[in-house]
DNA sequence: CCTTTTTTAATTGTCGACAATTTAATGAGG
DNA sequence: CCTCATTAAATTGTCGACAATTAAAAAAGG
């Protein structure tokens, strides 16, 4: 099971393929955070001149994937709790509005799917204890559908083309999994539930808090990262 | 009074240059809603090669002011009903965030700055009656401001380096002055005294309540221009 | 030995040309 | 006359090279 975005879908262009390319790169730490980018280098790299790479470049600042400066450069973004904080904040908001809107949105029969989804992810993860790349794939997954199924196009590209990959970045380079999986479990069922009475007030509440949760988590990583420091 | 976006400060390289003239030219209409974009035409007519083009086409596209279709080309976005509802649907829920934030993070300095650009951009408006472009000019800052109060990058970035550049291409198409200028002025005032008063929930409230009514009053201007066509 | 200036190297931004793909035009067939 | 296939034109994507700017290294001065 790939963790695939929807802009991933089809990777036309090479510009497209190296984009995608860098991307995991950066968000797995393979291109570690912090480092400084070099046009040059990861041209050869990845076989491309550095037109398709810079278009490249140009979307992975859009994620805030990297920092551009005119002239001078590009460095891939440090994490630190601060940005966390921020980040966490506007997912909280978005997914929320998220959430009301697909209560309004979707359809019973997308509505069925994500249902049906939840319980395959719960028996895999259940034969595949402490893999938390499938438990990470789980929830994204869970996230984008409801998210899609906002229908708001504004909505979908900041979420799912834009902001998720830091999130990733975040969740990938702290090794989240843990002992809060089940209880995302139930939390996605509760909400699930409120959209499928079309009680877009109750998901967003519980979404929000959903969010808060896993934000909580992380910062209590990153909090022990920077004590034994 | 140019209304210039937080990015625009500084246009470094002649790829930024284009970036802002073009940007200007979609917004304001001299290059029409719907239509396609030429690449070389473009190139010629702003005397840059196709390389810095590209690269403002592709923050173009971040700004939801063009549509690219890989080897097919880019066409300037057309407004609609539904794309202002769900643009102004994300302003609600971000701009409210914003004034949530502003409300813990804005230095009483800032509040204060604020306070007295409200008072003069009222008196220039009782002299200029109905210039909708000083209008324009000062609600503009007055958003801005706060939603730089927030201190969240990413909130930032989304707001004024992204969104705002439609919410201007949709007010200035439509021609937004009217009878509702009076009133957001009194709106103003009153978020930016929940704003002092650290009153972020109210803050919060009001934004909401005051883009909403934006809204509306954009909505019905597109809902006559239908009736007439 | 440290600071400042000059020189060098490297990197970024821009250009023009070519290859690949798509769109438009042309022609053949029904 | 319309539809489909083929060809031609135009547009997009990619490449390598040059110009401009910035960062690093070396040299001069205090």
């Amino acid at each position: 099971m790939q963790i695939v975005s929807p802009l991933e879908r089809s990777a036309i262009t090479s510009s497209d393929r190296v984009l995608f390319e860098i991307q995991r790169a950066i968000v797995e730490g393979n291109i570690v955070a912090g480092s400084k980018i070099s046009e040059p280098g990861l041209a050869r790299r990845f076989n491309v001149s550095r037109a398709p790479l810079r278009e490249a470049l140009a979307r992975l600042e859009r994620c805030h994937l990297i920092e551009r400066i005119p002239n001078a450069g590009a460095r891939v973004v440090t994490l630190s709790p601060e940005g966390l904080v921020a980040l966490y904040q506007l997912r909280e908001e978005l997914e929320g509005l998220a959430c009301r809107l697909a209560a309004e949105q979707m359809p019973d029969s997308e509505i069925d799917e994500l249902r049906q989804l939840l319980d395959k992810h719960l028996e895999t993860q259940r034969v595949r204890e402490g893999e938390s790349y499938y438990q990470e794939a789980g929830d994204l997954d869970f996230h984008y559908r409801i998210i899609l199924g906002s229908k708001n196009q504004y909505l979908i590209n900041m979420l799912c083309d834009q902001l998720y990959y830091l999130v990733r970045m975040y969740r990938v380079q702290m090794g989240m999994n843990g002992p809060r999986v089940s209880r995302a479990f139930d939390e996605h069922k509760a909400i699930i539930n409120a959209i499928a009475n079309r009680d877009g007030e109750l998901a967003d509440l519980l979404m929000r808090r959903h969010i808060g949760a896993s934000r909580k988590n992380i910062e209590s990583r990153l909090q022990t990262e920077k004590e034994t420091s």
